[in-house]
DNA sequence: GCTGACATGTAACCCGTTACATGATTCC
DNA sequence: GGAATCATGTAACGGGTTACATGTCAGC
């Protein structure tokens, strides 16, 4: 239900055709949300239709006539009640996070493959972001005034940065922990009736593991 | 696509009833996905069907009869094939960041208070997730045996704290960053002719910005 | 007596994705 | 000549959520 909200709050500040909307879910709101053309124009129809928004056509010479919508009174406040309600609890789906927590059934180079490129996904997500903000940031200061709209959406590129850079960071030390234990994949290729004596043991590596896990332990 | 894999992942270890299935993804699991039981039961049959598991029938007294799956070689290669196809982009949908970086339409007090909730919420999770951690923790080092499964189980988990520690953190730093700028709030209830003078600057605020954005913006 | 755990499922609905459909202009 | 941008949409399909449906046993 929040592609409905996304639309509000966008339309909140700024008038919009259904093409410019799908232009900023690539652009500053993919930091938290991401939609299809396909899907945006039948929600914006069932809006107009219950008077969250209204629209006005602009015949163009060359392109295709725009259709320019704008919030309403209602709207805003269907918005306005929707920020104001509990925040969800999140759910998260990460299906990369669950490929890596069944990878012992891959060869380790394998594993190590997958984490690289990754990482390059991710840095590259990270590099259009910062390329983002540091546009956001020079218009901002160039106008230099300042407002909450600001402050509120400053705050959302802080998050998405802090996310990218930190799953990187991750994805470098576990490329890093899967090389130095690479060792445990030739180990547990099912030869089950080995003498107990042939395992690594736990306790071998435990010191490798709480660096690995930091500070983060602790509590 | 990725509930299909979370059952196959699981069923490579360990074999288990749709209400077995459904307790993980409700535990540790739950650091990367979630499903209903109305979900799980008809990907088993279709599973089941297309043969990459196999079901058996236990009858019991007093409970109702379970059905236990257990993977199988197609099932496995199955998996295996997906373990090593490119992950996918990670495609966020964050509804509690969409109505932050719409909060400029609600008072800086409602800001705070939603911050506060949402935090509350994140700290319960990592709570749940550190039991579930320190569980595990004991009975590996009980049983001392390494194996590359609780390798990468682990990582996961190091990802899934990480990932609450730094957005509990984020709320700690936003209700900061709210509360030292609520000014900006009562400014900008439009009165869009207020003279130049009366606006606060972006100048104003920015040696406050560069402490909550920290080392992020270097290069 | 009621809630929660155990155990299985179906049906309706909503949301989201991919594919299809059209058509001009601009840039390489 | 072909790809990308501007601009609008529909249709089919697949995945996910909520509600419905059933029934026993253990513990409070």
């Amino acid at each position: 239900m929040s592609l409905k909200y996304g639309i509000l709050g966008f339309l909140s500040k700024w008038e919009a055709t259904g093409y410019d909307l799908k232009k900023e879910f690539d652009d500053f709101m993919s930091i938290f949300w991401h939609s299809h053309l396909s899907q945006i124009y039948p929600e914006l129809g069932r809006l107009e239709q219950e008077e969250y928004i209204t629209s006005c056509l602009l015949p163009q010479t060359g392109k295709p006539d725009k259709k320019i919508y704008a919030i309403t009174d209602k709207g805003k406040q269907e918005l306005i009640t929707w920020l104001l309600s509990p925040p969800e609890a999140p759910k998260l789906k990460d299906s990369f996070l669950m490929q890596v927590s069944f990878m012992d059934n891959i060869p380790a180079s394998e594993v190590i493959f997958q984490l690289k490129a990754y990482q390059k996904e991710r840095e590259q997500r990270l590099a259009k972001m910062k390329h983002i903000f540091q546009e956001r940031w020079e218009s901002i200061r160039e106008r230099n005034v300042m407002k909450s709209r600001i402050l509120m959406s400053s705050a959302v590129v802080r998050r998405g940065l802090e996310q990218e850079i930190q799953y990187i960071r991750w994805c470098r030390d576990t490329i890093e922990l899967v090389e130095s234990c690479s060792a445990l994949w030739s180990q547990d290729t099912d030869k089950s009736d080995l003498p107990e004596g042939e395992y690594i043991r736990f306790s071998d590596v435990e010191p490798l593991f709480r660096k690995y896990y930091g500070n983060l332990m602790e509590d």
